[in-house]
RNA sequence: GGAGGGGUUCCCGAGUGGCCAAAGGGAUCAGACUGUAAAUCUGACGCGCAAGCUUCGGUGGUUCAAAUCCACCCCCCUCCA
């Protein structure tokens, strides 16, 4: 690997994934001249990482496959405070036990994008409780926050609005959250010579602060850069739909859900989320939104997305189990579908359920089904003429879900919206 | 400890005795149009087929009638000490 290469910056540059550079070009240079140390820290606020945790953790790889070694630190002493940077308001605590159960689930997420038997460069997984939990209160304030200024810290535009802002305040633990980040630089600048921290750009003030303590703790100077967070053109939030947020979970997104979603972003967004999301080169999504843009017609790049993010984060079995349900549903003809395709989309994931013989009313089985939640809502969805079973329309309230009109004798597979499935199984 | 300002349906935010299931905006959902996109338009948006029922921090009370008045309690914010 020459050392061109490893100056991994103009890389995310090109890609528009840098926001801040804390060091500028001397930080390319320190990149550039040898193989160095990166960690980025992932709280556990969840039982899993939701697809907004995606763009570190990839970038994390990104400098992996540059030569340098990544740490990904799970934040299991900072998830106990709560990161108050740009919340705009204080946060309830979760308890001990919860967290150090979310510790253990974000783990292997965080593994599963990083090669941790890759020789000199292999990733290293560290959890900052290691260092806090024993650190006494005193030796601490006196350690670590003699170096902080709270004039200074007051200052920071992630926490201004909680100090400015009528109406909300904020809790001196969430205050003290930027010292224990800073302080996990400083300890992995000591532990594993890591020079280099990243994050989402609301982390900006955390990873200064991390700078400012390790030149006064430690004496050497470190870097920091900050990753875009994800927006969308039309300004709703990324990674949430009307079922929630999308997870790395499979038990909690199911790949044919999150492959769903990523098929249906919008076009004013899909370029760049390529960008993120993918280790495609730049060039070639310059490519591919030419390719569309010269077509006129619809754009293949969301099929890209859809396919490489789902392999990336659920494999290639699970990717070729999203792609077949949707193939099924979306462009099949649902009443022709065998008994073992039907089985088949019940273990590839869609959304399934037993109808009980004595509950086969279209409304009931809508709300059980959860694909309304309130007999009113179905009765609406009907007469919107939102609802099908089995490929045709259900225009009557009365309708019954009887084993006659069941696929095979027992299937029904309901519709409700545009792309909303569930399979109904006769009990 | 003192003074003041708040807690309304998913969110923001009106409402200060009946006309309030509660304005307006946002979010969300459905339909039309499309490309399983965006934008736009239409409709829905506490529960109930309906009669009606349950909501406005909590608990009691006043009243024919309360989100609105009274008492006590809990929580948040600002300033003073």
């Amino acid at each position: 690997m020459n050392s061109s290469s490893k100056d991994i910056i103009t890389d995310l540059q090109s890609r528009d994934m840098v926001v801040q550079l804390a060091g500028g070009d001397e930080l390319k240079t320190h990149l550039s001249e040898a193989s160095r140390v990166v960690y980025c820290g992932f709280d556990p606020t969840a039982s899993s990482l939701h697809i907004g945790s995606m763009v570190p953790l990839l970038a994390l790889k990104r400098f992996q496959m540059a030569g340098h070694t990544p740490i990904a630190l799970v934040g299991g002493a900072t998830g106990m405070i709560g990161d108050p940077s740009f919340k705009d308001s204080e946060r309830k605590l979760n308890s001990i036990d919860i967290i150090s159960d979310w510790v253990e689930q974000l783990k292997p997420q965080l593994g599963q994008f990083l090669d941790f038997d890759c020789g000199e460069n292999s990733a290293i997984l560290v959890n900052n409780l290691d260092w806090t939990k024993d650190y006494d209160v005193l030796s601490f304030l006196r350690d670590v926050g003699k170096h902080f200024s709270v004039n200074a810290m007051i200052q920071k535009e992630s926490v201004k609005q909680r100090i400015d802002r009528e109406g909300e305040g904020i809790s001196f633990t969430e205050f003290s959250y930027m010292i224990l980040q800073s302080y996990d630089f400083a300890e992995l600048n000591k532990r594993y010579d890591c020079t280099v921290q990243i994050g989402g750009s609301d982390q900006w003030g955390n990873i200064t602060g991390g700078i400012d303590l390790t030149r006064r703790m430690n004496q050497n100077q470190v870097y920091g850069a900050t990753l875009p967070l994800v927006t969308k053109a039309d300004g709703s939030k990324f990674g949430k739909t009307e079922s929630g947020t999308i997870w790395l979970d499979p038990q909690k997104t199911s790949p044919y859900a999150f492959y769903q979603f990523w098929l249906s972003t919008a076009d004013a967004d899909v370029y760049k989320f390529l960008k993120f999301f993918t280790f495609l080169s730049a060039e070639q999504i310059d490519e591919i939104e030419a390719a569309d843009e010269a077509s006129g017609s619809r754009p293949e790049a969301q099929a890209i997305l859809s396919r490489q993010v789902t392999e990336l984060v659920h494999g290639e079995q699970g990717l070729t189990a999203a792609m077949r349900i949707s193939e099924a549903l979306f462009s099949g003809d649902i009443g022709t579908l065998t008994s073992e395709d039907i089985q088949q989309l019940e273990l590839d994931g869609l959304p399934c359920s037993e109808i009980a013989s004595d509950a086969t009313g279209i409304v009931e089985v809508l709300v059980a089904a959860e694909l309304a939640k309130s007999n009113k809502m179905a009765r609406e969805f009907i007469g919107n003429n939102a609802v099908s079973v089995n490929g045709q329309l259900v225009d009557s309230q009365d309708f019954q879900l009887s084993a006659d009109k069941a696929l095979h004798g027992q299937y029904f597979v309901l519709k409700r919206g545009k792309k909303l499935f569930h399979l109904g199984k006769l009990s």
